[in-house]
DNA sequence: CTAAAAATGGTTTTT
DNA sequence: CCATTTTTAG
């Protein structure tokens, strides 16, 4: 047996941490641990739900799966024996209450089972800052009740500061309110800045007699602690350098010591001042959200660990809290333990400590952190990685690593291990698993780096690899957005999956249909041109606005407009704003409302090449991963309130002034302790995105104000680029609603490994071939003169004449055919039309709608794969069955140079 | 050639 | 609102 009871596992990227938590939690069920009693934490939904998945599909198929091996070891029991413990074990986990969740949604839990101690009802709900509007109106009318209402204007007035800059400070507070005494916060009086003022005049006395050049004494100008801090000279020890050299003297300088050391006297009194105001306002801003999140049983994400901190600390014991909980819960296993926060760790202690005390005979307790620091990128959302290693030793827990790369080749781990040793601490190489010298990495330092990025997609698509294969990692989800734009019109076939947090009111689409609501009722002709660019038309193009009546509820006026302008895009954003959209009564009040809207937008696409930032492609991996540098500067805004940590203990709070690290040395040590901080976080999100390929990366870098810059890239080119033939396009759709196809990512799929060639220019082809049709706008001769000339100016620079001509052909035949115009009359004829069944997007190539029955027809140019073309035709009649309720008729139509074959499908609805 | 002031330009990452 | 670049003047 192999088991350590209390253990904290190292798991860089790649290296089975899937694997290992599955292991590990089957171990504990093969052992005898009780399911209910065993809770394993997540960050995401997503990987929470991957991690059941993951769990079940292991027990189901036991007997071929690798963690047999691994859990006969951990556990000293034969496989036969876990074999035949197989079904009893499976049995069991399916019947339990299984406790694997997400931190956010395990602490709601556990709230609400208390939430009537703190006054709340136990269905609340969890959101975002559903209330900020509210709690503006309740925090300032509690400030008047409080007499405070005066101290908030002085306060925001001295320190030149929106109502919003306050609120955001306070927010800061609040969230970390479980490690901050705000109560100790004493009131302060606002400092006088003469006496500095003062010290200053004497010093432009000195050199004024003296004769200082005109620009010289210009220097020692300032009205404001701005303008001071400014000021070079503080960061200098005296006045012997530049114009000020000749004049200076012992005195002169003193005076310099003495100003510095009023100015840091200065800055702290302020500081007190600010903290002081800050934390009278907080208790009315802490009083005003609690009252009203019982109120309107609403709680954001923050407040949930923080009430719950609360009530564990003040309302009631611990022990009554853990007691409480379906017993004690046993065996605990936090996955992506470096993202932990600390209020979370808070929590979460007296349930750890009690697993770790409990040492009896009969105790069968256990904890399994897992975790990599440096894949720790959520520092400004509250991760602590520095609680890995305090955890390690506070709990003396066994400590293991998995040093062995299972994701990526050869070339892309000797790569990464290259740039990262020595400059992330304590990096150690990773060996790989992976016996061939495989793979492929390029580097590219250019000031172009957008056409660097469209060369490397085509290259990786010439090169046989299928888009949905393909990741471009970005920075910002404003590069994502731009990427977008530049990949779409570069590859017009390809579909583009944006995965990034937009607004709604960002969405192209969305953008195009406000400008056009502007122009309806503001009436500016710059809103109608915004509108026609915006929906890819010209600016120009002619529009009564007239024929619009505005006083419409903006539900209905906004259908009308969708309907006619033909805006809708089949996407699930032009709905949710319908949706916003049914909430007004007029459409005043709905396009004053739109410029708050937070409303995010749902991502576009569900195959294809998917651009993501780094941040969220983290536990995910791409066969093949394109880093683009960040599109603009790096901006290192630092927020009003520092935090300095000793480790895991908050050891100071600052007021950030810039400038005041020349006076104040405590000050200037937490600064630059906080930018280290952050470069490590940096550094810890390069190391994310680098090792999230499998077979090859591409490193898109700019050559100046580069995210790279810390990296020391040169230019590169190693190993051999191609496509895997191990990936297969996705099949037929499964049907339960349960399991996705794939969801692991060590496993390696052999079974449905038929006879698939993969060709691009097959696929090029066939996606013009469906280009080509899906812009004739009618099927006879003069519309495919039409489209055809589209396809060229798409398509030129892809396909060759012959392929070129040869499409043509098979579109003409397919506009003479009688077959198929005679199954055309009568119809509402419906082209690329988008469907969405069983959460897949699907698009309907041609969908005919007649009166009492409905053809769908799918193009192809050749017959391979019949069966499977069959297939998916049933699919769309079941899907449209479900929303006609009409008789559907499936064809397939085969178009080749020489003849048109339509195919009846031959299932019936 | 240099230091300081003035002008400029671009503004995260998310459960 | 901040960091970086450009301008200015000695």
């Amino acid at each position: 047996m192999n088991f350590s009871p209390y253990l904290a596992l190292e798991a860089s990227a790649g290296s089975g941490k899937t694997f290992a938590l599955s292991v590990r939690y089957l171990s504990l069920l093969f052992m005898g641990a009780n399911p209910q009693k065993i809770v394993a934490l997540t960050f995401t939904n997503k990987s929470a739900s991957e991690m059941k998945i993951r769990i079940f599909e292991t027990l189901k198929h036991l007997q071929n799966k690798d963690e047999l091996e691994a859990i006969s070891i951990q556990t000293g029991m034969s496989k036969e024996m876990l074999l035949y413990e197989k079904e009893r074990v499976l049995k069991d986990f399916l019947e339990a209450d299984i406790k694997i969740a997400t931190l956010d949604s395990f602490f709601s839990l556990i709230l609400r089972h208390f939430a009537l101690h703190v006054g709340l009802q136990p269905d609340f709900k969890v959101g975002q800052n559903t209330l900020d509007e509210v709690l503006v109106e309740r925090f300032i009318a509690q400030c008047k009740r409080h007499n405070l209402y005066h101290a908030l204007i002085a306060f925001s007035l001295y320190e030149d500061k929106k109502l919003s800059d306050i609120f955001s400070l306070l927010n800061m507070l609040y969230q970390k309110k479980s490690e901050l005494n705000i109560r100790a916060f004493h009131e302060a009086k606002y400092p006088s800045l003469q006496p500095c003022l003062e010290l200053l005049a004497r010093i432009r006395e000195h050199f004024e007699r003296s004769g200082l050049s005109e620009r010289g004494m210009a220097t020692l100008k300032a009205q404001t602690l701005r303008d001071l801090l400014a000021k070079k000279y503080l960061e200098k020890e005296d006045f012997g350098y530049w114009d000020y050299k000749k004049h200076a003297n012992e005195e002169v300088n003193a005076l310099l010591g003495e100003l510095k050391e009023a100015l840091s006297a200065h800055v702290n009194a302020k500081e007190a001042y600010i903290l002081g105001e800050l934390g009278k306002l907080f208790s009315v801003y802490d009083e005003s959200l609690s009252v009203l999140m019982r109120e309107y049983g609403e709680l954001a994400f923050d407040d949930v660990s923080n009430v719950l901190y609360t009530l564990l600390r003040e309302e009631i014991s611990r022990a009554f809290l853990y007691f409480r909980l379906d017993g004690s819960i046993e065996h605990l296993l936090i996955d992506e333990f470096q993202d932990t926060s600390i209020v979370q760790y808070q929590i979460l202690l007296p349930i750890i400590e009690e697993i770790r005390a409990g040492q009896g005979v009969k105790a069968f307790k256990t904890l399994f952190f897992v975790g990599d620091v440096k894949q720790s990128i959520y520092r400004f959302r509250g991760g602590a990685k520095e609680l890995f290693d305090y955890a390690k030793e506070t709990l003396h827990l066994d400590v293991n690593s998995l040093d062995t790369n299972y994701r990526s080749t050869y070339e892309v781990v000797q790569f990464v291990n290259e740039i990262f040793t020595g400059k992330i601490k304590g990096y150690t190489a990773q060996k790989v698993a992976k016996e061939q010298r495989d793979g492929y990495i390029n580097v590219r330092m250019d000031e172009r780096i957008e056409s660097f990025v469209l060369e490397a997609i085509e290259r990786l698509l010439k090169e046989g690899v299928m888009p949905k294969d393909i990741a471009l990692l970005v920075h910002t989800n404003k590069d994502a957005n731009v990427l977008k734009g530049l990949v779409q019109e570069h590859f017009p076939f390809l579909h583009v999956r944006l995965e990034a947090t937009l607004k709604l009111i960002e969405v192209r689409s969305i953008k195009a249909l406000i400008s056009l609501l502007k122009y309806l009722y503001f009436g500016d002709e710059l809103y109608k041109a915004a509108f026609f660019v915006l929906s890819g038309k010209r600016w120009d193009t002619p529009l009564h606005r007239n024929l619009w009546n505005v006083n419409e509820s903006p539900y209905v006026l906004m259908e009308k407009l969708i309907r006619s302008f033909e805006l809708f895009d089949g996407s699930s954003d032009c709905l949710a704003f319908l949706e916003v959209a049914s909430r007004y009564e007029e459409i005043e009040s709905f396009l004053f409302d739109l410029e708050t809207l937070s409303t995010e937008a749902k991502s576009e696409d569900t195959d294809g090449l998917r651009i993501l930032t780094v941040h969220k492609s983290k536990g995910l991996e791409f066969e093949h991963v394109i880093l683009c540098d960040k599109l603009g500067r790096d901006n290192n805004r630092s927020d009003t309130l520092l935090f300095s940590y000793d480790e895991v203990n908050l050891q100071g709070l600052y007021v950030s002034m810039s400038g005041r690290e020349s006076v104040d040395t405590l000050y200037a040590t937490a600064k630059d302790k906080e930018n280290l901080l952050n470069d490590e976080d940096r550094l810890n999100a390069l190391y994310v995105a680098f090792t999230r390929a499998k077979h090859s990366l591409f490193v898109c870098a700019k050559s100046e104000h580069s995210a790279f810059e810390i990296l020391n890239l040169t230019p590169l080119e190693r190993g051999v680029l191609h496509a895997s033939f191990k990936e297969l396009p996705q099949a037929v759709p499964p049907m339960s609603l349960f399991l996705p196809e794939r969801y692991g990512s060590q496993d390696i799929y052999k079974a449905e490994e038929e006879e698939r060639e993969w060709e691009v220019s097959s696929m090029t082809f066939g996606i013009a071939q469906h280009y080509l049709l899906e812009m004739l706008d009618d099927f006879n001769e003069k519309a495919l003169e039409r489209a055809y000339l589209a396809l060229q100016n798409r398509f030129a620079p892809l396909l060759d004449e012959t392929a070129l001509k040869s499409l043509y052909k098979r579109a003409l035949n397919l506009v003479t055919c009688k077959e198929f115009l005679s199954l055309l009359k009568g119809a509402r004829v419906h082209k690329e039309q988008p469907l969405i069944y069983q959460q897949e997007r699907k698009q309907i190539d041609l969908l005919l709608e007649f009166s009492d029955k409905i053809i769908v027809i799918d193009y192809k140019s050749s017959k391979k794969q019949s069966a499977k073309h069959h297939a998916q035709v049933k699919l769309y009649q079941e899907a449209l069955m479900e929303i006609y309720s009409l008789p559907v008729e499936g064809y397939i139509c085969y178009l080749s140079e020489e003849k048109v074959e339509l195919i009846k499908n031959l299932y019936n609805t």
